[in-house]
DNA sequence: ACCTGTCAACTAACATGTTAGCTGAAAGTG
DNA sequence: CACTTTCAGCTAACATGTTAGTTGACAGGT
């Protein structure tokens, strides 16, 4: 008999299985499953049945929420309710725009920079795309998809650039998910990061950014008929 | 008898002026306080001290520090003590390139799309910028200066993208303060802003792309000697 | 039938008691 | 004297009790 209050019971990673302080354990349980989507936009988070779900109390709750709310993950709608966030076609195009204007300055510096060995685990990450789009692995093909683009921010040589640029676009890798299936696209997909490492290596600076945005353009418009599709998920 | 735990007493906003919950209260009072470098980097920032000082429990100030900590404006240190977070020249090239992405992209766009309107207000703030320069009244150019930039993030259409991207460069803004005293430099900010202004309206996306670029160039070369400047503000 | 005010139930927000982990000084050891 | 070890004191982290604001259902008036 499945308790309405626990839809998403199972869909939480096990803290137990994370170390660090319990807050943190949370937060990161609560986030991975809500950038997976395995917690509907709109749902709501009540903070007790998150406490019984992980056998915590309040407070490292709380404060998973409060940093999840920061991150624009939650709404907290004072004194009434916690909501994983809708999607807001203005947000994602916002995030959009940002997105490409980083990836695109980290494109033309690298394709400027670049040395033999990022060469190589380009283009191996690359031949690992091609594999899992073969074997259909929509999942690991996702995270080779992201580990591409994390590299070449990586590669601009400031060690964190990844991660901050990673939280300007949360809402954009949550709408991901909701293409990943998407017949043809993969496949496309590893064409166009391609086509960014080929001008890369021609240490073609501009060409390497015209392929970036080509490639980032690609995504807006898959997403904006999910609109249509999803209209729970929107707002 | 001053109490060597209050030292920065006095330097936090009264929260009772603010409206909204006690933590949003507490979290915009210190967050303005360090932002404007009324609390000194690698300060020890004590929770039941800060009770104190604003007359609330431990649970709002914790939530504060929470969200504090999750922009990277204070350093946890678990269990043992919370610090304002010290500079790091790594970090502030990273909030540098980041910036420079932002923004070039931002100004290229806008000087495709601006209105006579959006003009006319840009100018007017730089001829605020010019009158505040001449009164020498410092606080005031710094606040013309951060609407200039944020005026024309908001002309790009994307209503939001000021505040993310100002999330972006929180430590630049903070460092920013240190060098505001610069003789001399409030009028080259000026010319420059007039230089971005000038492409601008004459729709040169290329011309303001490299006006803006040689702009925020400056930033970092003044941002660097503070190093050797301020070390205990450096880690 | 349709507003409209009241109120009970539920939620986040806040206060406070308790625990666990770090830290640095002092005591012990070679 | 140097190099551990112990431990008290302090801090953030966690648990839990309490308050206040929101919401929606329901009663009563129009």
């Amino acid at each position: 008999m499945a308790n309405i209050a626990n839809i998403y019971s199972g869909t939480l990673a096990d803290i137990e299985k994370l170390d660090g302080p319990l807050s943190q354990r949370v937060y990161t349980a609560l986030r991975d499953a809500i950038l997976d989507m395995k917690i509907a936009p709109g749902e709501v988070l009540r903070k007790a049945t998150i406490c019984e779900q992980f056998g915590v109390s309040r407070s490292p709750v709380a404060e998973a929420l409060t940093r999840l709310s920061g991150e624009g993950l939650v709404d907290v709608i004072p004194q009434s309710a916690t909501r994983v966030t809708r999607f807001s076609l203005e947000e994602i195009r916002e995030e959009c725009f940002l997105r490409d204007a980083v990836e695109v300055a980290a494109v033309k510096r690298v394709a400027t920079t670049r040395t033999d060995d990022q060469l190589l685990q380009l283009s191996r990450n690359i031949r690992l795309q091609s594999l899992l789009v073969e074997d259909k692995d929509f999942h690991g093909f996702f995270e080779a998809d992201e580990a591409f683009h994390a590299m070449l921010l990586e590669f601009t040589g400031f060690r964190s650039v990844a991660a901050i640029a990673g939280q300007l676009s949360l809402q954009l890798r949550r709408a991901r998910v909701l293409i990943l299936p998407e017949e043809g696209r993969p496949a496309e997909t590893v064409i166009e990061h391609t086509a960014v490492l080929d001008a890369i290596r021609a240490g073609d600076e501009d060409g390497a950014a015209r392929a970036m945005r080509h490639h980032l353009g690609q995504l807006i418009v898959r997403i904006e008929p999910l609109e249509q599709q999803f209209p729970d998920f929107f707002r």
